[in-house]
DNA sequence: TGCTAAATAGGACATATGTCCTTTTAGAGT
DNA sequence: ACTCTAAAAGGACATATGTCCTATTTAGCA
């Protein structure tokens, strides 16, 4: 995580998500922009945040890791997106873990600006509690179609939601496989039949895999196989 | 949905769920005593909501209807959880549909009161914020859970959650099936399916079925299998 | 009471996925 | 280049769950 003391970007930024003069200028005054590497970490359990953070530019990944020690995802998020809010306002520790997918730029604001100032600015809080309803019902909207939805399109979902960036450009085609294992925890299945998956679409021109990278060949048609793309 | 005029009452289910104080008087002045009855729907999807409710007494049912025309259980909700909040703050029309599983009793703001008075009053928003929080919370607890356990897990858990009331007591131990379809399309699963796991309870002495309805036999061994009651 | 339609239960088989192992491959170090 | 080890791939079989169909029960009604 670095700090980086730019007034001129973040009030582009702030522009380019309209957040611009919603607050008020207390709240505006403590803002500042935090930049993140590709797969670092954002946070992860247990943490206690010193920054309310909203997703500006990139895109993150949210999982969670289960009593069993394993992880599953949740989702991706996308600008514009808050991390933090749970924990600022209601919990007191993170309960998942935020990870960078590409490089990440984050407006924050420190915690104790938080109580001094946005605690009592309704326009902030209005648009926290507007951002927490979405994160609810997109995510309730995935957890429903995960419940019904075979490996097969979780996974095509996963590949479009890697590959793909918040301007639905083609990002990467290629995909490190950090650890298959991941990717299946992630999943919510086994490694075993992650694989049987993968050789399903290799077999089908949809990806091809070689030296433990795997490549994205047909996007377009694991588009179709998403099935609407749960994880965004 | 009754509107029952009783300031006294209001006041002691308030004081019962720590509500009182924190909201200035405009926000308390706004709120009013609702009654739903057993089954009774309290939204539906498309719905546009007059109301911003806070459950305080009975047991809620969330759940949601898939593109396929499924409906597939998110949820119970005990006191204290708010309904409504996603929508008037948020999204503009209901997303999930909510039922009153026993009689329910409900604080409601009305929109207008809401706009006028609750959207202004920090307290009041920090409120939502952290019940909002707690909802993403154990929602996405459940969710992952859910893509981890088996239908057995599940449906013992429901059967948990349905059974007993908000102090943990036995509250009901016949289950009238209104149509076993409808659970099993809760659980995200076939009907044939939940049948299947229906007669394993049943031979192993947990439910008894007879003429379309369930009998809860074991409620302790249920919750043991239920792994800590997902759906609550 | 007997008849019929709908609800319920369950049989048979297919598919999705998990578990456990074995084989193959890719790289690191010599 | 050779060997060794860990990662990756995949075989074999078991289990969970889905689909389709049939048998049985229930409940209303003639």
């Amino acid at each position: 995580m670095r700090k980086i003391h730019d007034p001129k970007a973040l009030r582009s930024l702030m522009d380019e998500h309209q957040l611009s003069g919603i607050f008020d200028e207390k709240t505006e005054a403590a803002m500042e922009l935090f930049a993140f590497d590709k797969g670092e970490m954002v946070c992860s359990v247990g943490d206690r945040l010193e920054h309310l953070f909203m997703l500006v530019k990139g895109k993150i990944k949210i999982y969670k890791v289960l009593p069993n020690g394993k992880a599953i995802l949740i989702r991706f998020y996308n600008p514009l997106s808050t991390i933090g809010d749970l924990e600022m306002l209601g919990e007191l520790t993170v309960k998942s873990s935020v990870e960078s997918v590409n490089d990440t730029l984050f407006i924050g604001i420190k915690q104790q600006a938080l109580v001094d100032t946005a605690y009592n600015d309704p326009a902030f809080l209005r648009f926290i509690i507007k951002h927490l309803a979405h994160k609810l019902h997109t995510f309730s909207n995935a957890s429903s179609l995960n419940l019904l939805y075979p490996v097969e399109t979780r996974f095509a979902s996963y590949l479009v939601s890697i590959t793909m960036d918040e301007n639905d450009q083609t990002q990467i085609e290629e995909i490190k496989t950090a650890k298959l294992t991941e990717i299946a925890e992630m999943l919510g299945t086994s490694y075993r039949h992650l694989n049987r998956v993968i050789s399903q679409f290799a077999a089908a021109g949809l990806v091809e895999r070689s030296r433990g990278s795997l490549f994205v060949k047909d996007i377009n048609q694991l588009k179709k196989l998403a099935n609407g793309n749960l994880y965004s």
